[in-house]
DNA sequence: CCATGTGAACAAATTCACAGCA
DNA sequence: TGCTGTGAATTTGTTCACATGG
């Protein structure tokens, strides 16, 4: 196996949340093309992307939907919880602080941080706001893997750099700002503005 | 031209972010590689993705920053306005609702739907949240053109279709949930939970 | 027998390399 | 000269079709 990519990987998601559905619905096998026709997916896809990391289903029957879904979250390392720090408390920094879709499961918010010293010390929830200064210790101490940027544009590299300063691999960014990773940085870009943009694309005509 | 693809459209929207900065800094020219260096990009795809549009650039030289900007804003379909309906105004969709980022600019939120009647009749900022009958009225007095689904996911189907009765053609869906679209209507789902697992992915070892 | 797992065919996207033009 | 625009080469991703095995 050589590495899998990101849309093998988003695909996976997406096939572990189907089989949560199924599973909540009482469907304990389901076939791929089953599986195909009632969530809109590729059958063969499925196959190809399951394949990818062993054999998981039963020829002549199917795949049974509880190991299956076990073997996806132990795949995509969600057998572990991983805490957060979100950088920059705006409007959608505290959005997402607060937002539980965001605290569930084995994704958790840790840390909070603003440059602003109005905004330091004060707290959202069981959270303190701290200052960057403190970002190495509050990583270390809490053991905060993501990180999470809601800063302004302008602020987005220095936020980067000082997370990864702190030792964090692997972050969300919500600025609309391209940013340099470092190698053995991972980073995911949310833009809906983007997705906006594209839907306007196909709505004019 | 056969139908630009949305990887297409996405790079030409990030193109358009990475002008609108260069030219808040001063620039007037750039070419496609140094454009490349500074905002982490491929060069060849930037002469593609613009080229697959028009011959924009000027050969020796580059491109000039503010008319490229006008093509890509006039390709995207920016130089219009798009009102959007928020359908379900929980959390999510009052954080959205009251986001600056998400009203500022071409895309504006003009109207809100819930299905609670307990919301209903309850305002948020200018806006007053309407009962989902009333979408058909809403789209068209409003003339929303893009719906954004913030339900829970067991409701986000039912959500689609009743936007997609009313006239709506193109969707942002917040909900972690496979919908099935009407073909002519366009989807596209956020679902930051999934690059989450991307990087959790990533994160173990 | 029937659905998985998989090589082979196909399609899409990206990168290369250079011809063509300001 | 130097960068764009672009066909050709390459890489990546998806679909097909069938051999395999429970």
């Amino acid at each position: 196996m050589t590495e899998a990519s990101p849309l093998t990987l988003n695909r996976l998601s997406i096939y572990l949340r189907c089989l949560q559905d199924l599973s909540r619905r009482g469907v304990e096998r389901i076939s791929s093309t089953d599986m195909a026709d009632l969530y809109q997916l590729s059958a063969s896809q499925i196959r190809k992307d399951l394949a990818q990391f062993g054999e998981f289903g039963i020829r002549g029957v199917g795949y049974e939907v509880e190991p299956l879904a076990y073997q996806l979250r132990s795949i995509l390392g969600l057998d572990q919880a991983y805490g957060m720090v979100i950088v920059g408390i705006g409007a959608l920094g505290t959005a997402l602080a607060r937002y539980p879709g965001f605290r569930q499961g084995d994704f958790q918010v840790v840390g909070l941080v603003d440059r602003d010293p109005r905004k330091v010390g004060g707290r959202l929830g069981r959270l303190v706001i701290h200052p960057p200064e403190e970002l190495p210790r509050l990583v270390r101490e809490t053991g905060a893997r993501i990180g999470v940027l809601t800063v302004p544009s302008s602020a987005a590299q220095g936020a980067l750099d000082a997370v990864v300063a702190a030792g964090i691999r692997a972050v969300l960014n919500f600025a609309p700002a391209q940013v340099r990773a470092s190698p053995g940085v991972r980073i995911k870009a949310v833009d809906p503005r983007i997705d906006l943009e594209e839907l306007a694309y196909f709505l004019q005509r």
